[in-house]
DNA sequence: GCGACAG
DNA sequence: ATCTTGTCGC
C-alpha cells in the first residue's frame, strides 16, 4: 500500500520501499498497520546464506521490563565459541510506547536492543535473539528484522511457536523436526535438553538453517536455553532491578 | 466467524 | 515479559 505524506503544499504517495527508510526511533510510535507494511517491505532484504567465516564469538540479546511499563532494559553479551566464556557485555535502557503485539515484537524491543548494540565495541560473529527469525507469518521475526537493520548475522531462538507446525521429534538432546508454515520450512524444533520441551530455532539474517542449528547446539550446556540467552536474560534483569549499571564492559 | 498468537 | 511455592519426574 502506498502511504500519503504532505510535501510542501501537495500530498504525494510513497511506494512500499519508503518504509525501509524509517528510523528505529520511529518504531516507538508507528501505527501497527504501518509496522506490518514495513515488515512486508523489508522482506525483500532477507538474506539466507551460510555464515562465511569460522565463528569465534556468539552474542546473546534479551529484554526485561516490568509488566505495564514501557521502560525496556536490554542486555547483550558476547561469548567465545568453544568454551562459551563471556568477553563483553552491553546494557542499555530505553522507553517506548509501542505495546506487545504478537508478530510485531521487533517494534517494541528493537529501539532498546539497538541502543545496546551501538555500545557494543566487539560485535559477535553471529547474534542470537530471544524470539523468532524466519519463523514468522511474514518471515520477519525480531532476529531477521534486527539482522537486516544492523547488517549482522542473526539467529532466532524462541521458547514458543508463533507460526507453523512440526512433527514428533526424539526426546534426546540434539534431535530435531522441521518447523513448517504450510509447505515452507521456516525453522527447526530442537530438543535442547533431554526430556524437555523443544526450543524453536530459525535463521535470522545472513545465516543458514544448518548454521542456526549448529550455533545453538554449541551454545547449549546443561539447561534448556542456550548460555547466550541465559546470560543476557540475567543481565537484563539485573539492569532492571538496579543491580547493574548501563554501559559497556569488556571482561 | 472462531481460535491462535514470539516476548 | 513478570509475579511466585511447592511439587512431580528423570
Amino acid at each position: 500500500m502506498a502511504r500519503c505524506v504532505i510535501w510542501g503544499t501537495t500530498t504525494i504517495s510513497l511506494p512500499d520501499c519508503f518504509y525501509r527508510f524509517m528510523r528505529i526511533e520511529d518504531y516507538k510510535t508507528i501505527a501497527p498497520e504501518d509496522a506490518v507494511q514495513l515488515q512486508r517491505s523489508l522482506r525483500a532484504c532477507i538474506s539466507i546464506t551460510a555464515l562465511g567465516r569460522e565463528v569465534a564469538t556468539v552474542g546473546g540479546a534479551d529484554i526485561s521490563y516490568n509488566r505495564g511499563s514501557g521502560l525496556m532494559h536490554a542486555a547483550m553479551v558476547v561469548l567465545e565459541l568453544p568454551g562459551l566464556r563471556p568477553v563483553a557485555y552491553s546494557l542499555a535502557s530505553d522507553e517506548t510506547s509501542f505495546p506487545y503485539i504478537p508478530g510485531l515484537l521487533a517494534f517494541r524491543e528493537m529501539p532498546a536492543l539497538m541502543k545496546a548494540w551501538s555500545q557494543l565495541r566487539a560485535k559477535p560473529d553471529v547474534l542470537m535473539l530471544d524470539g523468532h527469525g524466519l519463523a514468522h507469518p511474514r518471515r520477519m521475526g525480531i532476529a531477521t528484522h534486527f539482522g537486516i537493520e544492523a547488517d549482522q548475522p542473526t539467529i532466532g531462538c524462541a521458547k514458543n511457536i508463533l507460526t507453523g507446525t512440526h512433527g514428533e521429534l526424539g526426546v534426546r538432546k540434539g534431535e530435531q523436526a522441521d518447523l513448517m508454515d504450510g509447505e515452507e520450512k521456516v525453522g527447526i524444533a530442537l530438543r535442547s535438553r533431554t526430556n524437555v520441551n523443544p526450543v524453536y530455532v530459525s535463521p535470522g539474517h545472513r545465516c543458514s538453517f544448518e548454521d542456526a542449528y549448529r550455533i545453538v547446539m554449541q551454545s547449549l550446556t546443561k539447561y534448556k536455553l542456550p548460555r547466550t540467552t541465559r546470560l543476557a536474560h540475567r543481565w537484563a534483569n539485573m539492569l532492571r532491578r538496579g543491580e547493574a549499571e548501563p554501559g559497556y564492559t569488556e571482561v
